[in-house]
DNA sequence: TTAATTATTGTATTTTCGACAATTATTTAA
DNA sequence: TTAAATAATTGTCGAAAATACAATAATTAA
């Protein structure tokens, strides 16, 4: 065991990654920006910053995702941190994984300051990324599939507004397996939604019911001894 | 949005604390060690360390393990990490915390270079920790209980052969609620265990049948089509 | 008016869940 | 030797959930 002095530890920095999903077109995406400048110039990547010294790790999420979309209180998830020591090529960086669910369609994010271009990538398609972004990325989205199974955080991704269907079909893509549409709809009957007297337009066959989530029977739902989202 | 010097970033340590979790007396219990310098000397806390400017993280907790109890080939698991700017009173330290699941009848934990003194604490009976241990220790066993609905790795816990009552006694006690001894049994059945002749000795009652769990069978289970454990 | 398309509901069978009762194997005390 | 105590193990039955598949309803487009 090797003895290195107490304030060599401290040469080391932190980032966070905050990815973002959303759901459009049938398709489960993740935000990507491309890269403007050395490393990994052109190569697309996971939005995030390094960690101001007087920041909690929530707060530099929170801070990212804002500057990057505008959005606040939206809710964070922490993924997962990865250390490898080669994984920067200019020092020891450190990065902890988050990720926010947003309606794609409710914002423009800004490339801004951060990169030249952004993208809404399926996230079964995604090509190869910058640093070891294609790990977080593949690691993040097995975290995002389990919380799917046992959180109603679907929802968040979903127009406030939606059909039975597209609400099926995010968990198809997810899953990527075809569901029978009257078992699904026996399934989610204990899923408090609320059903609305506005249908569907512009389709041209049998319009659907729209549905939202009722946040406030579920949190009531929840305080029930055993009640557990289940998908 | 203020500026900051790219190396003013790079005067952060991380840190490391692993938490074991075993079972023994029908309790859950994670093993602490009592501190034997400042800062909060005399306190207990969850053994970790500072990582190695070319360690991985994984790495140093493997480590940590290592050094703590002499076991390698555990199955590590990462929780999550914790980064409040003011955590840590001798500077800037974000920890990743990660657990392992250990048989405490198998090994000697040392207290060694790292304390005057270690106990193995029933998680429903946390005493005040150093730190913001007590934070990251609720926060783990929340996560463990969650693997424990999802993956066999109760049985890192249980001995080699356990009986139905010692393994349905471990869920009793993670989630703090009793269970119908005979539909334990059948909620158990898809799961691989091997009967052995061997029976249950020195009990003064109807001696109970050791099962084991059988990796192998459970890897080719997983391998089928939607297997999910499920407890 | 009809075809096309998707939404919605229904039925019947099988599986699992939950409460509870019955039977079995072993030790200890009488 | 036998009965009591104790926990293991198995069985039953009705309720609830999952699965496969069929039938009906509401729109638009031709």
């Amino acid at each position: 065991m090797y003895r290195i002095n107490f304030s060599d530890f401290f040469s080391s920095a932190f980032s966070v990654d905050c990815m973002l999903f959303g759901y459009s077109q049938g398709q489960i995406k993740a935000l990507l920006i491309k890269r403007a400048m050395e490393p990994y110039n052109n190569f697309w990547a996971i939005p995030g910053d390094l960690v101001y010294p007087d920041e909690d790790l929530d707060e530099a999420a929170n801070r990212i995702l804002k500057d990057l979309t505008g959005l606040s209180d939206v809710g964070l998830h922490q993924a997962q941190s990865f250390g490898h020591p080669k994984r920067h090529p200019q020092g020891r960086v450190i990065t902890v994984s988050y990720f926010a669910l947003v309606r794609i369609e409710d914002f423009n994010a800004k490339a801004s300051s951060w990169a030249d271009e952004i993208s809404w990538v399926p996230i079964h398609d995604m090509p190869v990324l910058a640093f070891d972004h294609n790990l977080i990325m593949s690691t993040t989205i097995e975290l995002l599939k389990q919380k799917l199974r046992v959180e109603p955080i679907c929802f968040d991704m979903l127009p406030d507004r939606f059909t039975l269907s597209e609400f099926q079909q995010l968990y198809e893509y997810a899953f990527n397996q075809s569901l029978d549409k009257a078992n699904f709809r026996k399934k989610i009957k204990h899923i408090p939604l609320l059903a609305h007297d506005e249908k569907q337009k512009m389709v041209k066959h049998r319009p659907a019911t729209l549905f939202s989530f009722s946040d406030t029977e579920y949190l009531i739902k929840q305080g029930l001894k055993d009640y557990q989202f289940k998908m």
